[in-house]
DNA sequence: CCGCTTTACTTTAAGCTTCAAACATCGGCT
DNA sequence: AGCCGATGTTTGAAGCTTAAAGTAAAGCGG
């Protein structure tokens, strides 16, 4: 009978009112902390990259899908990979090609579609990148323990699946 | 002294010659879906934000540091708060000014500086963004439990305190 | 009080990003 | 063959973002 009025009382105070309609502070603040990991590493990792081989995050970004897709990809492929508009690629592209790291070339099969690819240059430069950039991300995670890293990795696992539903409802 | 041919190895396997010096694949993976998640839900968010109250994701994110501020904040505090750089900041509060959400005004006690205040305008409409957010954001989250949310939210303590170690060196 | 460093802010250039609209091509369907 | 919805790409406008350089004021140590 004493349980009542505490829970009357979490409902009931001024948190209430102002806040809306649900409790769900405590997903609010998880994703805020999520949010600030990952600015703090992202805002790290492009000033990294650019004071120690001057090339843009995005630049990075796009270089790293092609590294792993020799064979090439679309514009689209790569839209869908780092999960960016497809108008943006395009810009993205243009500059790599100019630049030199990329080529791209009609596909074979289908007339609307371009493949994209490293150059020889653009793949160096990129695996000159990517060793660093691993070890900065290794120092980054490095008071995590073994099991620490793996629990976060399962989380994380499931939090996709659950903003995957959520989102796509799917 | 049977340890060292271990050592050896570690360093010798094939991984070395196409990745690097060494092997941090797990902090690599895990920084990778760590990223995934908040571009996902930050994408969602945008788009929500967009087509339901016809306001971008910045603007929000500004509303929501001086609607926990009442008594205001300088261009320097909001730019430290939502880690982008000052010259950003500028831009993002003209633009709210226009369109009159905050004010700004100059500090009594440093000439130097602003204060930045939500209007009536600002802080009315960032309370109804901010209750749909909160919904938002428990919904892609739904799929935790109640441990799977507290754990996150621990390890990714952590992890900020190792990205802070890591960069700022302290 | 002067000079120095720091802090607050603005400006500019370059690049990134989204959204929406336009266009070409593809693939299935009749 | 011809239509039609889906897919691949580009374009343009608006806004976001950073880095770097510049101005102004504050604060500190002589």
């Amino acid at each position: 009978m004493d349980r009542l009025p505490d829970d009357i009382v979490q409902l009931d105070a001024e948190t209430f009112a102002s806040e809306g309609s649900q409790h769900h502070r405590e997903e609010l603040r998880l994703w805020l902390r999520l949010l600030t990991c990952t600015t703090m590493i992202e805002g790290e990792v492009r000033r990294r990259l650019r004071r120690d081989f001057d090339v843009t995050l995005p630049r990075f970004d796009l270089m790293a899908q092609l590294d792993k897709s020799p064979a090439g990809l679309t514009l689209s492929d790569i839209s869908k990979r780092m999960m960016v508009s497809n108008g943006n690629i395009t810009g993205l592209v243009d500059r790599l090609v100019a630049s030199g790291h990329v080529t791209r070339r009609a596909s074979e099969t289908d007339r609307r579609a371009q493949v994209i690819r490293l150059t020889e240059l653009g793949r160096a430069e990129f695996r000159r990148m990517a060793d660093a950039h691993e070890g900065w991300i290794a120092d980054m995670f490095a008071e995590l323990t073994r099991d620490g890293v793996d629990d976060l990795m399962a989380l994380l696992g499931r939090t996709k699946d659950s903003v995957r539903k959520a989102c796509c409802n799917a």
